[in-house]
DNA sequence: AAAGGATTCAACCGCCTTAGT
DNA sequence: CACTAAGGCGGTTGAATCCTT
């Protein structure tokens, strides 16, 4: 038996005075089932008065994280799906490991999930994927048709994030970057071929860029892939496919640059 | 079949933020 | 304003499992 330096000064003061001391480690059924009821009966917060409603020798933190990550409903469990690797992919870049946020836009996928998944199938990809496109590359000789999903998407200068409070602060020509600036916070879009890249925002302008996303995703209630209750929404209407140039359906089926952007193209006046 | 290295992922740890006093 | 406790988060660990030799 272990004994959690997790637990708090009081709950190992009670513990202590009634002989116990907290569990660590994995957790057995008999526990599970006993959080479980305690949840089901109680409702989730009030942390600290679980294990003591529940009759569990576990610490608050314990109690939390196995209920979040493990004994929640819908939970889903096994292997992650392409849409879900895309959308943590484009999501980290936007967020970087900020992994509740990435997570609360992936249903039935805990914050641990998606962090476990990227530090062993992700973190080192960016690496394998040059190492790929350096052996392609070297292997083939003839020109060859690159596609850059998702596609960027023009718009117009006139949109609303590049008036106002926005200023276009610069161009640079040779790295083809425009960047403007809102309360201090710079932000960033990278200006290729006369079209404009999913925007680069940084700290306090992703709050809002998640407002204006979830805006969206209301907005087009029904084409997204899940409802805002987190539960999946199945069927065709999930899906709204984008035919690519070669006809295949993508990996990149699953909407959000287009909900995103079409939210930009109304933002043109 | 066995040993040992690699991988996975549940759980822990420590820090930060927030709310209450 | 300072202090305390609870909630929440990302980083890290280590046991279990898988894979290779």
């Amino acid at each position: 038996m272990h004994i959690s330096p997790c637990m708090d000064y009081k709950t190992m003061k009670y513990a202590s005075s009634i002989g116990l001391a907290l569990r660590k480690g994995a957790w057995t059924a008999e526990e599970d089932t006993l959080l479980k009821n305690c949840v089901e009966k109680y409702g989730e917060g009030k942390w600290h008065l679980v294990p003591l409603k529940a009759g569990l020798r576990r610490c608050r933190k314990s109690c939390r994280l196995r209920w979040l990550n493990y004994l929640r409903p819908n939970i889903k469990r096994g292997d992650f799906e392409e849409d879900e690797v895309d959308l943590i992919l484009r999501l980290h870049k936007l967020l970087g490991n900020r992994w509740s946020l990435i997570a609360g836009r992936i249903p039935g996928r805990t914050a641990n999930d998606v962090k476990n998944y990227w530090n062993t199938h992700l973190r080192s990809r960016p690496k394998q994927q040059k190492k790929e496109h350096q052996d392609a590359k070297s292997s083939e000789d003839h020109a060859m048709v690159t596609v850059i999903k998702p596609q960027p998407r023009a718009f117009s200068k006139t949109l609303s994030w590049f008036k106002g409070d926005n200023q276009i602060l610069d161009t640079h020509d040779d790295r083809n970057l425009i960047r403007s600036s809102t309360k201090g916070v710079d932000t960033n879009y990278n200006m290729s071929a006369g079209v404009i890249s999913s925007p680069i925002i940084l700290d306090d302008c992703v709050n809002e860029f998640l407002e204006l996303f979830d805006e969206g995703e209301k907005a087009v209630d029904g084409e997204i892939g899940w409802s805002f209750d987190g539960s999946q929404i199945e069927g065709d209407q999930a899906l709204n496919v984008v035919e690519q140039e070669d006809n295949e359906n993508s990996l990149f089926e699953f909407p959000t640059d287009d909900v995103i952007w079409n939210l930009l193209d109304t933002e043109q006046l």
